[in-house]
RNA sequence: GGCCCCGUCGUCUAGCCUGGUCUAGGACACAUGCCUUUCACGCAUGCAACACGGGUUCGAAUCCCGUCGGGGUCACCA
């Protein structure tokens, strides 16, 4: 049997990690056992602006490195892969099903409905639809009207029904603890309970892996499977996401919860991948970072875990940081390219010496470099002569007595030193400070916030070096000025 | 409220099915120290959990029951 799994999301403009990491366990079970990865989209709803939030899924997961063989742009045997299109498989469905006698008119008006919802409520009862008793008068007179009704799925009474969870176990269920369910709605359009089965069953998905949500939503599908003769796929209800640091549900007030958040962010994909692959999943009691390859070969349902976990961007940031260091420095250019573009801070178009300087810059940022567009927040001052000191470096580096005197001699020994390059710079200096009696912090501190008004970053020979002679002295009187006058 | 799912360090998890090897292991975060021109890296150390209560058993994180807590569902939403 071919492993087919599939991934059903809702346009709605946004992709959710929840979502992301449901989608790659359907992606990881279906790559592991050489399979198919089927992406469908669920926009029975038809809201407008469709295309361009099918454009940022499919973008997300184009992203993340997730391949889909079938669905919207692969095409593929079995579709139309968008409900929207795929009336007529719904029609004729629900042909079979009334054919069968499986589902009734239900002329029932929504106040009458409420009124029952209600009723249900005060007797804290859990409010099921069950089929009333229409006289043959009425239903004549309904049908002369025109009067609309749905279509609803009559459940089968005195039944248990049994669900084989691959994640959650063996999990029972009465027919009697089951309503009356609609399928489609007056309109003819169907709902998602009934789309659902009809699609999986045509596009003979073999694994159903999705959120816990459905876990009950399961039992009414299995009876329109059953009714229909099809073959009921397997079914992995995966636990919820919870916000950080809580058992509750993530949701989006709980900060960066949508993917394109972390891709503006310069995450990598690798990190996501393998982040998201650990969140609920395990392969051992010790291995955290997997490459793609890896998840694909050890990736399996069995080991992903029944109760919820909760998102850790602190995790995400540490794994970000095992791949980025990873990464060679090629990439590491190219990704950090984006963002000085963005920001005007970068020649355009990009030449050979600019990203050279780039280059420079990342190698000596070094495993400081956690995400790309950490290039704007600890290696600005590489790309701007525009100084900006930061108060807490100026008081403590600057604010003593000889600083002015100190940088005005470094400024001496920046100007002779020759070449302009790492080892001569740290002759130079470090021979200036032993001639005077400077311990190396009291020297090199300040200089470094004269130079990159920044307390903290790269080795300083380094900075220096890329910095070049004149742009140094340039700041150092600027800095020197600048203490002069406040 | 009925029904269903879930409950190990702050967090991700191993262990649970097949009770003893668990004075509960690893990782992130945090703290301290070392290295060091700052920061980051690295290294070392530390902090920290079986939700609670019963039961079964010689023995329970592991099996059973209950309580509490979290989540889902009970839509002509998905």
């Amino acid at each position: 049997m071919i492993v087919r799994t599939r991934f059903a999301p809702s346009p709605t403009g946004f992709l959710h990690i929840g979502g992301v990491r449901t989608a790659l366990f359907n992606w990881l079970l279906a790559r592991h056992h050489g399979g198919q990865f089927i992406l469908r989209i669920d926009d029975t709803d038809q809201q407008r602006h469709v295309e361009a939030a099918v454009a940022l899924i499919l973008d997300g997961f184009r992203w993340m490195g997730m391949d889909w063989d079938e669905g919207p742009e692969a095409g593929g045997p079995h579709g139309p892969y968008f409900q929207s299109q795929r009336a007529d498989r719904y029609r004729k469905a629900t042909e079979a099903l009334i054919a069968g006698g499986h589902v009734y008119r239900d002329y029932s008006t929504q106040e009458e409905r409420d009124a029952d919802r209600r009723e249900a409520e005060a007797f804290k009862r859990a409010y099921r639809f069950r089929r009333k008793p229409v006289s043959d008068a009425d239903l004549a007179r309904f049908e002369a009207e025109g009067r609309p009704y749905g279509l609803r799925f009559e459940v089968p009474l005195g039944r248990t029904l049994v669900l084989n969870d691959l994640i959650k176990g063996p999990v029972e269920q009465k027919t009697d603890e089951i309503g009356d369910f609609v399928i489609v709605r007056p309109d003819g359009t169907p709902l998602y309970n009934f789309a659902s089965v009809i699609d999986d069953a045509d596009m003979q998905i073999t694994h159903v892996v999705r959120a816990e949500e459905h876990l009950t939503n399961t039992f009414p599908q299995m009876l329109i499977f059953e009714a229909l003769g099809y073959q009921l796929p397997a079914f992995a209800h995966v636990p919820f996401v919870a916000a950080p640091g809580s058992r509750k549900k993530l949701s989006k007030r709980d900060g960066a919860v949508g993917l394109d958040e972390y891709i503006n962010r310069g995450y990598l994909p690798s990190a996501m991948m393998n982040y998201l692959s650990r969140l609920g999943w395990s392969y051992d009691d010790t291995q955290e970072i997997f490459s793609r390859e890896e998840l694909i070969e050890k990736f399996s349902l069995d080991r992903v875990n029944s109760s919820p976990a909760s998102h850790d961007p602190d995790k995400l940031f540490w794994i970000q940081g095992e791949w980025m260091r990873k990464l060679p420095l090629e990439q590491k250019v190219d990704g950090v390219l984006p963002f000085l573009k963005r920001e005007g801070l970068a020649e355009e178009p990009i030449s050979d010496a600019f990203r050279q300087r780039v280059e420079a810059v990342v190698v000596a940022l070094g495993d400081r470099l956690k995400v790309f567009g950490d290039i704007l927040t600890l290696g600005r001052y590489f790309f701007t002569e525009t100084l900006t000191h930061d108060p807490d470096a100026v008081k403590k580096r600057l604010r003593k007595d000889g600083v002015p005197q100190l940088l005005a001699e470094l400024d001496q020994v920046l100007e002779t030193v020759e070449p302009f390059d790492v080892p001569s710079l740290e002759k130079a200096i470090h021979d200036y400070a032993e001639s005077h009696g400077h311990p190396m912090g009291q020297v090199v501190n300040p200089l470094r916030v004269a130079t990159t008004g920044q307390g903290v970053g790269p080795g300083l020979y380094d900075c220096l070096a890329i910095l070049g002679r004149a742009s140094c002295r340039r700041r150092i009187a600027e800095t020197l000025a600048m203490l002069q006058t406040s």
